[in-house]
DNA sequence: AATGAATGAGAGTTCATTCAT
DNA sequence: GATGAATGAACTCTCATTCAT
């Protein structure tokens, strides 16, 4: 059970991780986030310290929502490894369906898009950048696991290799589809990552 | 032979692309500039109208080095489209290596960058990063048909899609070096962008 | 009581409304004020939003102290109706020769000067001049009003067209004043002033 | 026969004393009136040495032309004072309505709106409308002695003091139009005007 | 603990004017 | 003599952050 604070928190977090996405860590200004989460400036000072302490929380809740959403998600859904690259190109791609039906513009992917913008002013946001993409390789090195298992992958995989080669074009891909504002974009990158796994 | 205008004009766009590199759009201002260019900032705004113009003209001038220095410079050095591609990767690795050497952090794809950070706030910086994809997937076409022409590729490919792919890789390459401030990511997404050719 | 929020308010206004009357609303800039007035520029701008905010808020200030000097004051010294027309015009003199003694020069009505710079440039501008002009009339109807009472207006009087007229001939007056940089321009008038009364 | 420098001159003033009228004189910069004017920057400071030393020269201008299309025109056209008198406000509530119907707002008086602005900060500018008003009573002063000549005024009136107050009302009249955005309220007030001249 | 008010530093942009060719 | 290019100073307004209650 969530306390009042926690929930300010929680709420200072979602807000800001919103706000930056739908512009940028520098066009989002202080003001903005308090009066979108309805807190005071002074309280939002007193649980993040500063608005970059606060954009690497935002990054922590990044991870833990694309993790769970769709990691967890694609994983927990199918059992073969194909089915499940799959399901998280899909699953990624419906978030930004869904935005571009609602109107907005493609935004890319959060992790790529402060990375691109503060990675060299500012190292506590690239380690968190860094830490997130970390986090996400397991997966991937799952499924190159279990590629070369069903007989997917025609040879051993460098788990390690594979497992970066899928971000790298996973991060391609969201550049892609923020370049032509074309959530599309997304999905037709699923063939390259599926050559990654074939190896 | 330059006139004095044009020389201004240049060492403008040089000082910004230099400096939005360094940083990021949003984190240099206007006075930095002139600073460095020494230029005044009136003059800087006779020249471009905007902070916003200048960058579009930064991302022009990137793309026409980038064309030059390393596509160009790529085709004419080797025949073999495999060859070619390798070029195209060891150039820019190098330019990123040359800049680590120098204690720089590793910036990453000036395009990216920019794209990142301003694409939803400024079409005109989307529509003109989305221009200088466009203007560089002709010579991944151009690979892309001479790699069937020697065998290397399995079969025909759709050029339009391999040309997109390799600069999705591209791109996905650059942002794993930015996190990782680690020139060499580049290059070992040299892989990914073979098994993109072969098909 | 007045709140610190409300004293700061009320410094900022006075010190606008002076320095605009001194010199102009565009001649005088935010900083100046800032100094002035003692207080930060972000402070004003939270407090008012735009100079052009401000603007209106110093002509509502000088109606309020217009009316409460010049004519609430005049209405209540004498009861009969040419008496308080010239007790207005008294008024509005000995304060404009206060500011001769002190070695400025004659500066004219407030609203005046801001509707001639501003009206065309900003509707917000001119609507509150109007609003002030509109503010007065009613002492200058109840003047015409009893001025057929006691038998000193010829006929009856169509109240809104005497208060216009009222009105014009004290900007006039005002207008006069400026130009010769002489406040017995103002009492000159109340000539015409009492002409238009007697109808 | 013009010369051409005089023809540039004339247009730098000509269109200087429309964009002033249009919005201020601190509103409007000259560049904006290098553009409409079709002359260099350089060029126009060779004419005139600087904008204020423009402005008195719009300030001319205005005085010219006001004589020539209101006062002389409404004199040459009949002989009755009265009805000079009314021509005069007739001719000026004209050009308003003009300029109303071409969709502009009512715009009031050049003299009034460049005096009510600089006057404090420009001597030159003031003198220029002080020599303005004073070029211009001599045709109210003409107006009052035929007054009394027909029998229209009741008694001699001091020319002096009925040019000053006819200047007064026909520039109140003019802040009542702008103020309202009404050119009627120029009319409105012609009958304050016959008023002053019955004395 | 929570908040309304304040702040120093600096943002991008524009100005009237003058230089250099 | 005419003009394209340059300039120093100043403009309005905003920022992340902290104080005082």
């Amino acid at each position: 059970m969530d306390s009042r604070k926690a929930q300010t928190h929680r709420r200072i977090v979602e807000t800001a991780a919103e706000l930056f996405g739908l512009q940028s860590y520098q066009a989002v200004n202080v003001n903005q986030i308090c009066d979108r989460a309805n807190v005071n400036k002074a309280t939002l000072y007193q649980h993040f310290g500063s608005k970059e302490a606060l954009a690497v929380a935002t990054i922590e809740h990044h991870f833990e929502r694309q993790k769970a959403d769709f990691y967890e998600a694609a994983m927990a859904a199918l059992p073969n490894p194909v089915d499940r690259l799959s399901g998280i190109y899909q699953r990624i791609y419906q978030q930004h369906l869904a935005r571009s039906d609602r109107g907005e513009s493609c935004i890319g992917c959060p992790f790529v898009n402060i990375l691109s913008e503060m990675a060299v002013g500012s190292p506590a946001i690239r380690d968190a950048v860094q830490a997130a993409f970390e986090g996400l390789k397991p997966y991937y090195r799952l499924i190159a696991r279990d590629a070369k298992v069903i007989g997917y992958a025609n040879r051993e995989l460098d788990g390690d290799a594979v497992s970066s080669a899928l971000i790298a074009i996973m991060n391609g891909a969201m550049i892609s589809a923020k370049t032509e504002n074309r959530p599309e974009a997304i999905l037709e990158n699923l063939e390259t990552a599926k050559l990654i796994l074939r190896g």
